[in-house]
RNA sequence: CGGGACGUGGCGCAGUCUGGUAGCGCACUCGGCUGGGGGCCGAGUGGUCGCCGGUUCAAAUCCGGCCGUCCCGACCA
Protein backbone atom coordinates (compact mmCIF):
# COMPACT_ATOMS: atom_id res chain seq x y z
CA UNK A 1 0.00 0.00 0.00
CA UNK A 2 1.31 3.20 -1.15
CA UNK A 3 -0.20 6.75 -0.48
CA UNK A 4 1.19 9.73 -1.53
CA UNK A 5 4.33 11.45 0.41
CA UNK A 6 2.38 14.60 2.23
CA UNK A 7 4.70 17.19 1.40
CA UNK A 8 6.77 16.08 -1.38
CA UNK A 9 5.87 16.51 -5.01
CA UNK A 10 3.87 19.75 -5.06
CA UNK A 11 3.57 21.08 -1.76
CA UNK A 12 5.81 23.35 -0.03
CA UNK A 13 7.73 22.55 3.55
CA UNK A 14 6.21 24.95 4.94
CA UNK A 15 6.30 25.41 8.81
CA UNK A 16 2.75 24.39 10.23
CA UNK A 17 1.56 27.44 11.81
CA UNK A 18 0.85 26.67 15.67
CA UNK A 19 -2.15 24.94 16.54
CA UNK A 20 -2.85 27.82 19.67
CA UNK A 21 -1.80 30.70 18.04
CA UNK A 22 -4.10 29.96 15.04
CA UNK A 23 -5.76 27.09 14.90
CA UNK A 24 -7.91 27.79 11.88
CA UNK A 25 -4.81 28.75 10.34
CA UNK A 26 -3.73 25.59 11.22
CA UNK A 27 -6.68 23.41 10.84
CA UNK A 28 -6.35 24.66 6.91
CA UNK A 29 -2.66 24.14 6.63
CA UNK A 30 -2.74 20.53 7.81
CA UNK A 31 -5.60 19.27 5.74
CA UNK A 32 -2.98 20.01 2.41
CA UNK A 33 0.00 19.45 3.92
CA UNK A 34 -0.71 16.12 5.30
CA UNK A 35 -2.62 15.47 1.58
CA UNK A 36 -5.95 14.63 2.99
CA UNK A 37 -8.38 17.06 1.06
CA UNK A 38 -7.66 19.88 -1.62
CA UNK A 39 -10.12 22.37 -2.49
CA UNK A 40 -12.48 21.90 -5.75
CA UNK A 41 -13.41 24.53 -8.36
CA UNK A 42 -17.03 25.03 -6.79
CA UNK A 43 -17.47 26.67 -3.94
CA UNK A 44 -17.13 23.84 -0.38
CA UNK A 45 -16.09 20.74 -2.74
CA UNK A 46 -13.26 18.88 -2.09
CA UNK A 47 -11.03 15.97 -3.19
CA UNK A 48 -11.04 13.58 -0.67
CA UNK A 49 -7.34 12.52 -1.25
CA UNK A 50 -6.07 8.82 -1.03
CA UNK A 51 -4.66 9.34 2.79
CA UNK A 52 -7.42 11.06 4.08
CA UNK A 53 -10.17 8.42 2.09
CA UNK A 54 -8.35 5.83 3.80
CA UNK A 55 -9.05 7.00 7.20
CA UNK A 56 -12.50 7.29 5.94
CA UNK A 57 -12.72 3.59 4.83
CA UNK A 58 -11.71 2.83 8.18
CA UNK A 59 -14.20 4.20 9.93
CA UNK A 60 -16.92 3.11 7.33
CA UNK A 61 -15.70 -0.40 7.97
CA UNK A 62 -15.89 -0.23 11.82
CA UNK A 63 -19.44 1.58 11.60
CA UNK A 64 -20.45 -1.08 9.17
CA UNK A 65 -19.58 -3.80 11.07
CA UNK A 66 -21.37 -2.15 13.96
CA UNK A 67 -24.70 -1.51 12.00
CA UNK A 68 -24.67 -4.98 10.38
CA UNK A 69 -24.19 -6.54 14.25
CA UNK A 70 -27.08 -4.63 15.06
CA UNK A 71 -29.26 -6.47 12.92
CA UNK A 72 -28.98 -3.25 9.86
CA UNK A 73 -28.88 -3.98 6.01
CA UNK A 74 -27.61 -1.78 3.20
CA UNK A 75 -29.25 -0.38 0.21
CA UNK A 76 -29.02 2.62 -2.23
CA UNK A 77 -31.51 4.98 -3.24
CA UNK A 78 -31.80 7.53 -5.75
CA UNK A 79 -30.37 11.51 -5.89
CA UNK A 80 -32.72 12.88 -7.29
CA UNK A 81 -35.84 14.00 -5.33
CA UNK A 82 -38.69 15.71 -7.04
CA UNK A 83 -39.64 18.76 -5.50
CA UNK A 84 -43.23 17.16 -4.63
CA UNK A 85 -41.66 14.83 -2.42
CA UNK A 86 -39.65 17.35 -0.22
CA UNK A 87 -42.72 19.59 -0.01
CA UNK A 88 -44.94 16.68 1.86
CA UNK A 89 -43.57 17.17 5.40
CA UNK A 90 -44.08 20.97 5.97
CA UNK A 91 -41.18 21.14 8.64
CA UNK A 92 -38.64 19.31 6.42
CA UNK A 93 -39.30 21.65 3.86
CA UNK A 94 -38.99 24.65 5.74
CA UNK A 95 -35.53 23.45 7.41
CA UNK A 96 -33.67 22.41 4.61
CA UNK A 97 -34.87 24.55 1.61
CA UNK A 98 -32.38 27.40 2.51
CA UNK A 99 -30.06 25.12 0.70
CA UNK A 100 -30.87 22.64 -1.61
CA UNK A 101 -29.57 22.54 -4.82
CA UNK A 102 -32.01 21.81 -7.92
CA UNK A 103 -32.01 20.70 -11.01
CA UNK A 104 -34.36 22.64 -13.19
CA UNK A 105 -32.48 21.50 -17.04
CA UNK A 106 -31.80 17.94 -18.13
CA UNK A 107 -29.48 18.59 -21.81
CA UNK A 108 -31.51 21.18 -23.22
CA UNK A 109 -34.98 20.78 -22.18
CA UNK A 110 -36.08 22.78 -19.23
CA UNK A 111 -38.01 20.39 -16.61
CA UNK A 112 -41.57 20.40 -15.44
CA UNK A 113 -40.74 19.78 -12.17
CA UNK A 114 -37.34 20.77 -10.33
CA UNK A 115 -35.60 17.69 -8.81
CA UNK A 116 -33.68 18.43 -5.67
CA UNK A 117 -30.30 16.76 -4.94
CA UNK A 118 -30.75 15.08 -2.10
CA UNK A 119 -30.26 16.81 1.05
CA UNK A 120 -31.24 13.75 2.70
CA UNK A 121 -32.96 11.17 2.07
CA UNK A 122 -35.94 10.52 4.39
CA UNK A 123 -38.70 12.09 1.59
CA UNK A 124 -37.17 9.73 -0.95
CA UNK A 125 -37.00 6.31 1.24
CA UNK A 126 -40.80 7.03 2.19
CA UNK A 127 -41.45 7.41 -1.60
CA UNK A 128 -40.19 3.18 -1.04
CA UNK A 129 -41.21 2.42 2.09
CA UNK A 130 -44.70 3.21 1.43
CA UNK A 131 -44.45 0.81 -1.25
CA UNK A 132 -42.76 -1.78 0.55
CA UNK A 133 -44.53 -2.00 3.65
CA UNK A 134 -48.03 -3.47 3.99
CA UNK A 135 -48.00 -5.84 7.25
CA UNK A 136 -46.51 -5.53 10.70
CA UNK A 137 -44.30 -8.18 9.56
CA UNK A 138 -42.57 -6.57 7.04
CA UNK A 139 -41.76 -4.28 10.53
CA UNK A 140 -39.18 -3.44 11.44
CA UNK A 141 -37.34 -2.25 8.83
CA UNK A 142 -33.42 -1.89 9.23
CA UNK A 143 -31.84 0.01 6.35
CA UNK A 144 -29.06 2.03 6.35
CA UNK A 145 -27.36 3.69 2.91
CA UNK A 146 -23.51 4.76 2.55
CA UNK A 147 -24.18 7.70 0.24
CA UNK A 148 -23.50 11.71 -0.26
CA UNK A 149 -25.86 14.71 0.25
CA UNK A 150 -25.06 18.47 -1.34
CA UNK A 151 -25.90 21.20 0.75
CA UNK A 152 -25.55 24.57 -0.41
CA UNK A 153 -23.78 26.39 2.68
CA UNK A 154 -22.37 29.47 2.98
CA UNK A 155 -19.10 29.36 5.24
CA UNK A 156 -17.18 25.89 4.25
CA UNK A 157 -14.63 24.02 5.19
CA UNK A 158 -13.02 20.94 4.63
CA UNK A 159 -14.42 18.13 6.57
CA UNK A 160 -16.36 20.04 8.59
CA UNK A 161 -18.73 21.91 6.27
CA UNK A 162 -18.64 21.03 2.69
CA UNK A 163 -21.37 21.43 -0.23
CA UNK A 164 -21.13 17.74 -0.64
CA UNK A 165 -20.79 15.21 1.97
CA UNK A 166 -20.58 11.41 2.38
CA UNK A 167 -21.96 9.66 4.88
CA UNK A 168 -24.24 7.01 6.07
CA UNK A 169 -27.63 7.47 6.81
CA UNK A 170 -29.87 4.79 8.31
CA UNK A 171 -33.76 5.04 8.04
CA UNK A 172 -35.66 2.28 9.91
CA UNK A 173 -39.05 1.29 10.98
CA UNK A 174 -41.15 -0.17 13.20
CA UNK A 175 -44.88 -0.84 14.54
CA UNK A 176 -44.14 0.89 18.38
CA UNK A 177 -43.55 4.58 19.33
CA UNK A 178 -41.68 2.47 21.72
CA UNK A 179 -39.33 0.13 19.21
CA UNK A 180 -38.49 3.76 17.35
CA UNK A 181 -37.26 5.22 20.47
CA UNK A 182 -35.07 2.55 21.56
CA UNK A 183 -33.73 1.84 17.75
CA UNK A 184 -32.75 5.87 18.05
CA UNK A 185 -31.10 5.55 21.27
CA UNK A 186 -29.29 2.16 20.49
CA UNK A 187 -28.13 4.02 17.32
CA UNK A 188 -26.68 7.01 19.28
CA UNK A 189 -24.98 4.10 21.46
CA UNK A 190 -23.12 2.56 18.40
CA UNK A 191 -21.98 6.28 17.44
CA UNK A 192 -20.59 6.55 20.51
CA UNK A 193 -18.73 3.50 20.98
CA UNK A 194 -17.67 3.89 17.24
CA UNK A 195 -16.19 7.66 18.59
CA UNK A 196 -14.68 6.17 22.05
CA UNK A 197 -13.46 3.11 20.85
CA UNK A 198 -12.16 3.66 17.43
CA UNK A 199 -11.48 7.57 17.14
CA UNK A 200 -10.68 8.24 20.47
CA UNK A 201 -12.81 10.73 21.01
CA UNK A 202 -14.93 10.77 24.32
CA UNK A 203 -18.64 12.47 23.34
CA UNK A 204 -21.23 13.70 25.03
CA UNK A 205 -24.63 12.06 24.43
CA UNK A 206 -27.94 14.00 24.56
CA UNK A 207 -31.20 15.25 23.35
CA UNK A 208 -31.49 18.42 21.26
CA UNK A 209 -33.02 21.23 22.43
CA UNK A 210 -36.28 21.87 20.02
CA UNK A 211 -35.07 24.93 18.27
CA UNK A 212 -31.54 22.50 17.14
CA UNK A 213 -33.87 19.37 16.39
CA UNK A 214 -34.03 18.22 12.88
CA UNK A 215 -36.56 19.51 10.85
CA UNK A 216 -39.36 16.98 11.01
CA UNK A 217 -38.18 14.88 13.81
CA UNK A 218 -40.18 14.52 17.27
CA UNK A 219 -36.83 14.50 19.16
CA UNK A 220 -33.00 14.58 18.14
CA UNK A 221 -30.55 13.18 19.81
CA UNK A 222 -26.68 14.16 19.79
CA UNK A 223 -23.09 13.19 19.94
CA UNK A 224 -20.99 16.28 20.83
CA UNK A 225 -17.47 16.43 21.10
CA UNK A 226 -15.61 19.06 22.40
CA UNK A 227 -12.43 20.44 19.86
CA UNK A 228 -9.10 21.49 21.32
CA UNK A 229 -9.56 25.00 20.52
CA UNK A 230 -12.63 24.65 22.99
CA UNK A 231 -15.36 24.69 20.44
CA UNK A 232 -17.96 22.15 20.61
CA UNK A 233 -18.86 20.18 17.39
CA UNK A 234 -21.60 17.66 16.86
CA UNK A 235 -20.49 14.98 15.34
CA UNK A 236 -23.14 12.60 14.83
CA UNK A 237 -26.80 12.66 15.21
CA UNK A 238 -29.98 10.01 15.60
CA UNK A 239 -33.70 11.20 15.28
CA UNK A 240 -37.18 9.60 16.21
CA UNK A 241 -39.06 10.89 13.68
CA UNK A 242 -42.11 9.36 15.29
CA UNK A 243 -45.38 9.32 12.69
CA UNK A 244 -44.46 13.02 11.42
CA UNK A 245 -43.19 11.44 8.11
CA UNK A 246 -45.40 8.17 7.54
CA UNK A 247 -48.38 10.12 7.99
CA UNK A 248 -46.44 12.68 5.55
CA UNK A 249 -46.08 10.36 3.35
CA UNK A 250 -49.26 7.76 3.86
CA UNK A 251 -46.97 4.97 4.97
CA UNK A 252 -49.41 2.27 6.66
CA UNK A 253 -49.72 -1.29 7.72
CA UNK A 254 -52.25 -3.63 9.04
CA UNK A 255 -51.04 -4.56 12.59
CA UNK A 256 -52.35 -7.87 14.43
CA UNK A 257 -55.45 -6.20 15.72
CA UNK A 258 -56.49 -5.64 11.62
CA UNK A 259 -56.17 -1.99 11.96
CA UNK A 260 -54.34 0.00 9.24
CA UNK A 261 -52.12 2.40 11.37
CA UNK A 262 -49.18 4.61 10.53
CA UNK A 263 -45.44 3.49 11.73
CA UNK A 264 -42.67 4.90 13.54
CA UNK A 265 -39.72 5.88 12.04
CA UNK A 266 -36.04 6.67 12.41
CA UNK A 267 -33.01 8.20 10.63
CA UNK A 268 -29.19 8.69 11.98
CA UNK A 269 -26.20 9.78 10.44
CA UNK A 270 -22.56 10.03 10.57
CA UNK A 271 -20.41 11.82 8.53
CA UNK A 272 -16.72 12.64 6.93
CA UNK A 273 -17.01 15.49 9.38
CA UNK A 274 -16.39 12.97 11.76
CA UNK A 275 -12.51 13.15 10.18
CA UNK A 276 -12.86 16.82 10.73
CA UNK A 277 -13.17 16.08 14.47
CA UNK A 278 -10.68 14.00 14.37
CA UNK A 279 -8.35 16.65 13.39
CA UNK A 280 -9.39 19.05 15.71
CA UNK A 281 -9.52 16.84 18.74
CA UNK A 282 -5.74 14.92 18.44
CA UNK A 283 -3.57 17.40 16.17
CA UNK A 284 -1.04 19.01 17.84
CA UNK A 285 1.54 21.62 16.59
CA UNK A 286 3.66 18.64 14.74
CA UNK A 287 0.72 17.56 12.79
CA UNK A 288 -2.07 14.94 12.70
CA UNK A 289 -2.19 12.11 15.22
CA UNK A 290 -4.87 9.45 14.04
CA UNK A 291 -5.35 6.72 16.61
CA UNK A 292 -3.93 3.62 15.48
CA UNK A 293 -7.62 1.61 15.02
CA UNK A 294 -8.27 4.16 12.53
CA UNK A 295 -4.79 4.77 11.18
CA UNK A 296 -3.87 3.74 7.54
CA UNK A 297 -0.19 3.16 8.84
CA UNK A 298 -0.08 1.59 12.02
CA UNK A 299 3.95 1.59 11.92
CA UNK A 300 6.24 3.40 9.64
CA UNK A 301 10.03 1.85 9.32
CA UNK A 302 12.50 4.36 8.65
CA UNK A 303 15.71 2.97 7.89
CA UNK A 304 18.82 5.13 8.83
CA UNK A 305 21.64 4.10 6.87
CA UNK A 306 25.27 6.08 5.64
CA UNK A 307 26.45 5.19 2.48
CA UNK A 308 29.26 2.23 3.35
CA UNK A 309 26.48 0.23 4.82
CA UNK A 310 23.31 1.20 2.82
CA UNK A 311 22.47 -2.21 1.52
CA UNK A 312 22.95 -4.03 4.66
CA UNK A 313 20.59 -1.83 6.70
CA UNK A 314 17.87 -1.72 3.98
CA UNK A 315 17.65 -5.66 3.56
CA UNK A 316 17.25 -5.81 7.19
CA UNK A 317 14.50 -3.19 7.14
CA UNK A 318 12.83 -5.07 4.58
CA UNK A 319 13.11 -7.87 6.80
CA UNK A 320 11.60 -6.32 9.28
CA UNK A 321 9.06 -5.24 7.14
CA UNK A 322 8.00 -8.38 6.28
CA UNK A 323 7.85 -9.60 9.69
CA UNK A 324 5.16 -7.30 10.22
CA UNK A 325 3.13 -7.74 7.92
CA UNK A 326 3.62 -11.39 8.63
CA UNK A 327 2.11 -10.27 12.05
CA UNK A 328 -1.02 -8.52 10.69
CA UNK A 329 0.56 -4.90 11.22
CA UNK A 330 -0.17 -2.30 8.73
CA UNK A 331 3.46 -1.15 8.16
CA UNK A 332 4.84 1.12 5.61
CA UNK A 333 8.48 0.97 4.45
CA UNK A 334 10.06 4.25 4.36
CA UNK A 335 12.91 3.19 1.23
CA UNK A 336 13.34 7.38 -0.18
CA UNK A 337 16.38 7.63 -0.54
CA UNK A 338 15.95 11.76 -1.56
CA UNK A 339 15.38 12.63 2.35
CA UNK A 340 17.56 12.55 5.09
CA UNK A 341 15.99 10.35 8.14
CA UNK A 342 14.97 13.63 10.02
CA UNK A 343 12.74 15.00 7.41
CA UNK A 344 10.91 11.66 7.25
CA UNK A 345 10.52 11.76 11.11
CA UNK A 346 8.81 15.01 10.60
CA UNK A 347 6.73 13.89 7.49
CA UNK A 348 5.20 10.86 9.29
CA UNK A 349 4.78 12.98 12.44
CA UNK A 350 2.59 15.28 10.18
CA UNK A 351 0.53 12.53 8.80
CA UNK A 352 0.00 11.57 12.13
CA UNK A 353 1.30 8.24 11.85
CA UNK A 354 1.36 6.44 15.68
CA UNK A 355 4.91 4.43 15.67
CA UNK A 356 7.77 5.32 14.04
CA UNK A 357 10.27 2.28 13.74
CA UNK A 358 13.90 3.39 13.78
CA UNK A 359 17.04 0.77 12.02
CA UNK A 360 20.14 1.75 11.69
CA UNK A 361 24.10 0.37 11.78
CA UNK A 362 24.20 0.62 15.53
CA UNK A 363 20.40 -0.96 15.99
CA UNK A 364 21.60 -4.19 13.57
CA UNK A 365 24.53 -4.48 15.91
CA UNK A 366 22.71 -5.08 18.58
CA UNK A 367 20.17 -6.82 17.23
CA UNK A 368 17.38 -4.33 17.85
CA UNK A 369 15.38 -1.17 16.60
CA UNK A 370 13.82 1.68 18.06
CA UNK A 371 10.30 2.05 18.86
CA UNK A 372 8.86 6.09 18.94
CA UNK A 373 5.75 6.87 19.68
CA UNK A 374 3.82 9.86 18.08
CA UNK A 375 1.38 10.17 21.12
CA UNK A 376 3.79 10.99 24.13
CA UNK A 377 7.65 11.25 21.66
CA UNK A 378 8.90 8.58 23.78
CA UNK A 379 11.51 6.25 22.33
CA UNK A 380 12.13 2.58 23.72
CA UNK A 381 14.68 0.34 22.15
CA UNK A 382 13.21 -3.56 21.61
CA UNK A 383 15.32 -6.48 20.75
CA UNK A 384 14.52 -7.66 17.25
CA UNK A 385 12.77 -10.76 18.24
CA UNK A 386 10.13 -9.46 20.45
CA UNK A 387 9.72 -6.67 17.91
CA UNK A 388 5.75 -7.71 16.54
CA UNK A 389 4.55 -8.20 19.74
CA UNK A 390 5.64 -5.17 21.65
CA UNK A 391 4.51 -3.04 18.96
CA UNK A 392 1.09 -5.00 19.03
CA UNK A 393 0.76 -3.69 22.39
CA UNK A 394 2.20 -0.33 22.14
CA UNK A 395 -0.46 -0.15 19.34
CA UNK A 396 -3.24 -1.04 22.18
CA UNK A 397 -1.74 1.58 24.60
CA UNK A 398 -1.42 4.26 22.15
CA UNK A 399 -4.67 3.76 21.63
CA UNK A 400 -6.08 4.11 25.35
CA UNK A 401 -3.72 6.65 26.40
CA UNK A 402 -5.41 9.23 23.20
CA UNK A 403 -8.69 8.32 24.27
CA UNK A 404 -7.26 9.15 27.89
CA UNK A 405 -6.21 12.31 27.13
CA UNK A 406 -8.92 13.70 25.13
CA UNK A 407 -11.61 12.42 28.13
CA UNK A 408 -9.25 14.09 30.70
CA UNK A 409 -9.31 17.37 28.65
CA UNK A 410 -12.74 17.44 28.03
CA UNK A 411 -13.34 17.23 31.74
CA UNK A 412 -11.00 19.75 32.91
CA UNK A 413 -13.16 22.08 29.85
CA UNK A 414 -16.45 21.19 31.37
CA UNK A 415 -17.32 23.81 34.11
CA UNK A 416 -20.70 24.62 35.72
CA UNK A 417 -21.45 28.03 36.11
CA UNK A 418 -23.26 29.55 39.42
CA UNK A 419 -24.27 32.48 37.66
CA UNK A 420 -24.70 34.25 34.08
CA UNK A 421 -21.46 36.28 34.46
CA UNK A 422 -19.82 33.48 35.42
CA UNK A 423 -20.99 31.43 32.97
CA UNK A 424 -20.61 34.98 29.82
CA UNK A 425 -17.05 34.83 31.78
CA UNK A 426 -15.95 30.85 30.97
CA UNK A 427 -17.56 31.01 27.69
CA UNK A 428 -15.58 34.38 26.81
CA UNK A 429 -12.07 33.08 28.50
CA UNK A 430 -12.02 29.42 28.26
CA UNK A 431 -14.63 28.56 26.20
CA UNK A 432 -15.31 24.56 26.47
CA UNK A 433 -18.82 23.14 27.92
CA UNK A 434 -20.77 24.75 30.61
CA UNK A 435 -22.82 22.66 32.61
CA UNK A 436 -25.87 25.48 33.91
CA UNK A 437 -29.89 24.61 34.12
CA UNK A 438 -32.25 25.98 32.03
CA UNK A 439 -35.45 26.82 32.16
CA UNK A 440 -36.66 25.15 28.60
CA UNK A 441 -38.21 28.22 27.23
CA UNK A 442 -36.66 29.85 23.55
CA UNK A 443 -36.38 32.99 25.17
CA UNK A 444 -33.23 32.44 27.44
CA UNK A 445 -31.41 30.14 25.15
CA UNK A 446 -31.56 33.12 22.30
CA UNK A 447 -30.77 35.61 25.03
CA UNK A 448 -27.50 33.49 25.69
CA UNK A 449 -27.08 32.88 21.86
CA UNK A 450 -27.10 36.79 21.52
CA UNK A 451 -25.28 37.46 24.72
CA UNK A 452 -22.29 34.80 24.54
CA UNK A 453 -22.85 33.19 21.26
CA UNK A 454 -23.12 29.53 22.85
CA UNK A 455 -26.10 27.10 22.28
CA UNK A 456 -27.43 24.65 23.93
CA UNK A 457 -25.24 21.62 22.81
CA UNK A 458 -27.83 18.96 24.49
CA UNK A 459 -29.67 17.77 27.28
CA UNK A 460 -27.83 15.29 29.27
CA UNK A 461 -30.26 11.71 30.07
CA UNK A 462 -29.53 12.66 33.42
CA UNK A 463 -31.14 16.06 34.14
CA UNK A 464 -30.68 17.62 37.78
CA UNK A 465 -33.38 20.09 39.58
CA UNK A 466 -31.71 23.63 39.37
CA UNK A 467 -32.53 27.39 38.74
CA UNK A 468 -32.42 28.79 35.08
CA UNK A 469 -29.57 31.96 35.61
CA UNK A 470 -31.13 34.28 33.74
CA UNK A 471 -35.03 33.65 34.20
CA UNK A 472 -34.49 32.50 38.10
CA UNK A 473 -37.41 30.60 36.84
CA UNK A 474 -37.06 26.19 37.76
CA UNK A 475 -34.52 24.43 35.37
CA UNK A 476 -32.92 21.72 34.28
CA UNK A 477 -29.21 20.55 33.32
CA UNK A 478 -28.03 21.30 30.14
CA UNK A 479 -24.69 21.58 28.11
CA UNK A 480 -24.01 24.80 26.90
CA UNK A 481 -21.10 25.44 23.90
CA UNK A 482 -19.65 27.92 21.78
CA UNK A 483 -20.00 25.52 18.45
CA UNK A 484 -18.51 24.61 14.85
C1' C B 1 -26.22 37.46 3.04
C1' G B 2 -23.77 42.02 5.89
C1' G B 3 -18.49 44.12 7.82
C1' G B 4 -13.14 43.57 6.91
C1' A B 5 -8.72 41.63 4.42
C1' C B 6 -6.60 39.31 0.31
C1' G B 7 -6.13 37.17 -5.07
C1' U B 8 1.35 37.47 -8.63
C1' G B 9 4.87 29.79 -11.18
C1' G B 10 2.60 23.91 -7.19
C1' C B 11 2.94 26.43 -1.92
C1' G B 12 4.35 30.92 0.96
C1' C B 13 5.34 35.82 -0.32
C1' A B 14 7.88 40.76 -2.39
C1' G B 15 6.83 44.21 -6.27
C1' U B 16 1.20 48.02 -6.57
C1' C B 17 1.48 53.92 -2.91
C1' U B 18 5.26 56.79 -7.11
C1' G B 19 2.82 52.78 -14.47
C1' G B 20 8.49 51.30 -18.07
C1' U B 21 8.64 44.62 -20.40
C1' A B 22 8.09 39.98 -13.27
C1' G B 23 11.45 38.53 -8.52
C1' C B 24 12.64 35.63 -3.81
C1' G B 25 12.26 31.14 -0.56
C1' C B 26 10.50 26.28 -0.72
C1' A B 27 8.69 22.45 -3.93
C1' C B 28 9.74 20.09 -8.94
C1' U B 29 13.79 17.99 -12.86
C1' C B 30 19.09 16.40 -13.73
C1' G B 31 24.15 15.39 -11.61
C1' G B 32 27.28 14.69 -7.38
C1' C B 33 28.32 14.37 -2.27
C1' U B 34 25.27 13.08 2.12
C1' G B 35 22.04 10.42 5.79
C1' G B 36 20.36 8.71 14.19
C1' G B 37 15.34 15.28 14.05
C1' G B 38 13.09 19.09 7.95
C1' G B 39 21.51 18.09 4.65
C1' C B 40 25.03 20.57 0.94
C1' C B 41 26.88 22.17 -3.95
C1' G B 42 26.05 22.88 -9.11
C1' A B 43 22.82 23.13 -13.43
C1' G B 44 17.62 23.56 -14.98
C1' U B 45 11.87 23.59 -15.79
C1' G B 46 7.79 26.48 -14.71
C1' G B 47 3.92 32.68 -14.37
C1' U B 48 -0.48 36.25 -20.81
C1' C B 49 0.23 38.79 -12.26
C1' G B 50 -8.23 35.89 -10.54
C1' C B 51 -11.64 37.37 -14.88
C1' C B 52 -13.83 41.23 -18.13
C1' G B 53 -13.64 46.12 -19.63
C1' G B 54 -11.55 51.21 -19.41
C1' U B 55 -7.44 55.12 -19.09
C1' U B 56 -2.38 55.38 -21.31
C1' C B 57 2.83 55.41 -26.15
C1' A B 58 3.05 51.69 -22.15
C1' A B 59 -0.89 48.42 -16.77
C1' A B 60 0.71 43.23 -11.87
C1' U B 61 0.70 48.60 -10.71
C1' C B 62 -4.43 53.64 -12.05
C1' C B 63 -10.25 53.35 -12.70
C1' G B 64 -15.02 50.36 -13.06
C1' G B 65 -17.53 45.77 -12.82
C1' C B 66 -17.58 40.61 -11.80
C1' C B 67 -15.65 36.05 -9.59
C1' G B 68 -13.07 33.57 -5.72
C1' U B 69 -10.63 32.78 -0.89
C1' C B 70 -9.93 33.79 4.33
C1' C B 71 -11.48 36.20 9.06
C1' C B 72 -15.70 38.32 12.00
C1' G B 73 -21.23 38.16 12.26
C1' A B 74 -26.48 35.90 10.58
C1' C B 75 -27.98 30.28 8.84
C1' C B 76 -26.62 24.90 9.24
C1' A B 77 -24.56 17.75 9.77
Amino acid sequence: MHYERSVRMTEAVEKLTKKSEDSSKWYLQLVRMAKLADYGPVRGTFAIRPYGFAIWERIQRDLDDRFKATGHVNAYFPLFIPESYLKKEAEHVEGFDPEVAWVTTAGREELEERIAVRPTSETIICEFYRRWIHSYRDLPVLVNQWSNFVRWEKVTRPFLRTTEVLWQEGHTVHATAEEAREETLRMLGVYRDCFAETLSIPVLTGQKSPSERFAGAVETFTCEALMGDGRALQSATSHDLGQNFSKAFDITFLDENQDRVHPFQTSWGFSTRAVGALILVHGDDRGLKIPPKLAPVEAVIVPIWRGKNKSEVRTEAQKLYTELKAAGLRAELDLDEEHSPGWKFNEHELRGVPVRVEIGPKDIEKSQAVLVRRDTGEKEFVGRGGLPERLTVLLGEIQDNMMRQATEFRDANTRHAGSYDEFKEIIAEKRGFVVAPWDGTLETEQKIKEDTKATIRLLPFEREDGTDLISGKPGKTAIFARAY
